[in-house]
DNA sequence: GCATTAAATCAATTGTCTTGACTTATTTCT
DNA sequence: AGAAATAAGTCAAGACAATTGATTTAATGC
């Protein structure tokens, strides 16, 4: 305990800080570009040959890239290009939902290893963290089964669910996790595996899915509406996902946004604009495991019903994108979901065309203003898992300051 | 011209890189927290004290810091505390706005020194600038006057102006400042004055004086939405000015975001928020110099017609304000402007009770969520003047990479 | 076959932080 | 009063990562 007044300040760095954001930044490149030579990478990133070279041959000694056949472009001496080992890096991604939970073995370029998934006991989550725990062991076993060394390349386990933390029950909606949220997850988890646990709600993790291998992969600031259960965003800015103070950021579900027509008292935008509300108008029970697939089929299908909610739903996407596009300034936005892939194309088809905006400029980057990202129940806890690769391995301002 | 294809990198750092942001860390300290000896910065910054030693030495002869009395607090050799010398720099702050240009000097630690403005002639910028050259270079005088070392010691020019910038015209309003947005500014004053300039819209003007100096003050995820002329929001994320992809981030005067009654095809938010729509409501002439006193006049004198527009401004900014909240989860949401102080505050008011958001939390910080800040004409120059300081001595990712 | 171009490496150098021993100045204990 | 303890701060040598400039290697172009 010290006695005297607490002093704020930010922390310093050195030689080894230095060094880390260079490997960092070199990953990174390879994983934006595929597979580089060294001096393409010493062009790319301002540093000297020489040091590309050293720190490709270390990352290659930890295995974490290799080279590929050398490569005759021109004049010169031919370029052996580099790129990640895919099996270079190993975590694990565990979403939390309802009635179910998910977890996932990525590698470091984000191939899905091991994908298992239980029923989550009524019980709560005294009871359920026995049955995650279980699945994450199942889940370790088949990634050794395949990789005998895996185990010791482990670099997290990224838990997503949905949010907000924290807060005093606004709405009492049935689909608000309230129970788990109060629980220690995130220590009980960490307990009982061993590993580094980080949380996050489910729209972040559906982010850092299309940041990894989604249609933001590149991209520094992106805006990505996750229609699930209920209504989120995750934030990447600055190439970062953004929290928040409080790491609530990015709760849109929570917009009281209007349409034409709405009353001054207007609900949240997630009791139109989410799987629960389609539920709801489908007359679907809440409490069936086989929700998803009943989702699926009415979409298919469609019918008046649907097909109202979907005009309904749309329109209101179509505002929120226009309001977080003048807030955001981004370079894309992405509609990605654990809704039904018919779903997601189906809204953006009819958020078409989108409103004039400040993203109405001349010169855009190639990238559209509105796109689809990754429409599947598996992307959440495939965000997960990128969140422990991310963390290990993206360059950021936190990796290169001084740890304790 | 490069005629391979383009490969995208972040940049990489090195020895300099990690020696800067250490540099800038220290200064950042001692804003923060007044004066500290060697030895607690090295405490705080996790740095060794012989490298702080190093540091404070080097920013002692550059005239940045300087040593207090020593102070005995214990066992032990007395400590020596050091502290920013406030005119160890110097910088100056440029606000253009419709009729008008303010200029600031302010120096290390935020304290104004200098302070003129000018009305600007109706020929649009050509004729603008050699009005604002004058002014600067009238500023600069006065600061030699003061301080005949100044000269060397300006880190730069902040310039500030309505956004958004760069984007084709979206709405043909009258106060928009085509003309200007498309004038090569930064360029022009740069050649004139000598010094380095960078642009940032008003609103992130405003909001880097309420950090500095006003209710954002130590604060790190904050919302100031701007009442000006027009209607924006500067976003302070993870301590930070945020920009956006294209540094349009934070017009929310662009929004278009329904109240109750409103018809499908709404008008931008700040068609119905902002100075120049209570202008129009009240049929004052915009392009009359007095501009500012007439409306401060009327609403003090008060009556039906500025009445209804604070109401109606003040429901639509209740509800941007949750709509905000949500999205960000900051400390607090500020509300701050060129406009008259009577007229924040009397938004304020009529904007309470805020409405229920994620920002309902049992155990908050002691901010409000919603409060009034800086209503003054000359905090966007003020935060314009902040803007080369923070940039120069800030902590800061970019300061730290390789500078081609 | 020789000049040119480009990739990659070698060896020496530079710059910054770290380490561990040391000095200085004050309070506390005996 | 004197010795021990504690804390601030410095000195000098060392460690580490990137840089520099010369060199090697391997291709194309004329």
């Amino acid at each position: 305990m010290d006695a005297r007044k607490s002093i704020r300040a930010k922390s310093g760095t050195n030689l080894g800080g230095a060094s880390a954001h260079n490997r960092r930044i070199m990953i990174d490149a390879l994983r934006v570009n595929g597979a580089l030579s060294r001096a393409d990478l010493a062009r790319a990133t301002g540093l000297t040959p020489q040091t590309v070279s050293n720190i490709i041959e270390e990352l290659a000694s930890d295995g974490l890239v290799q080279s590929q056949a050398s490569v005759r472009k021109g004049r010169g001496q031919p370029a052996t290009p580099y790129q990640l080992v895919p099996d270079g890096a190993f975590a694990i991604g565990l979403q939390i939902d309802r009635h179910v939970t998910r977890t996932v073995i990525v590698n470091l370029v984000g191939d899905v290893l091991v994908q298992f998934e239980s029923k989550l006991p009524a019980g709560g989550p005294a009871e359920g963290v026995v049955v995650i725990l279980d699945l994450v062991e199942r889940a370790r076993e088949a990634l050794t089964a395949q990789f005998p060394q895996a185990a010791r390349k482990l670099v997290g386990l990224g838990l997503a669910m949905p949010g907000p933390f924290g807060i005093n029950e606004l709405y009492d909606d049935p689909w608000m996790m309230t129970a788990w949220q109060n629980f220690p997850l995130v220590e009980r988890i960490a307990e009982g595996t061993g590993l580094e646990v980080a949380l996050q709600n489910d729209a972040s993790a559906a982010a850092t899915a299309e940041r990894l291998l989604g249609a933001a992969h590149g991209l520094d600031h992106v805006v990505c509406i996750y229609l699930g259960y209920g209504l989120g965003a995750g934030l990447i800015l600055n190439g970062e996902l953004y929290g928040g103070a409080y790491s609530n950021a990015g709760e849109i579900g929570m917009m009281l946004a209007l349409a034409p027509g709405d009353g001054p008292d207007v609900e949240p935008l997630e009791h139109y604009t989410s799987m629960a509300s389609l539920c709801n108008v489908l007359g679907l029970d809440h409490s069936d495991p086989k929700l998803f697939e009943q989702v699926t089929d009415a979409v298919i299908k469609g019918g008046p019903v649907v097909e109202s909610w979907i005009a309904n739903a749309a329109d209101r996407l179509r505002r929120t994108v226009q309001m977080l596009e003048s807030i955001f300034d981004p370079q894309t936005t992405i509609l990605c979901g654990g809704a039904p892939k018919a779903l997601i194309d189906s809204l953006i088809q009819r958020m078409e065309p989108v409103l004039p905006s400040i993203a109405d400029r001349a010169l855009r980057y190639p990238e559209p203003r509105l796109q689809a990202g990754l429409a599947d129940p598996w992307s959440v806890a495939l965000g997960a898992a990128a969140e422990p690769i991310a963390r290990a391995f993206d360059p950021r301002f936190s990796a290169i300051l001084k740890t304790p």
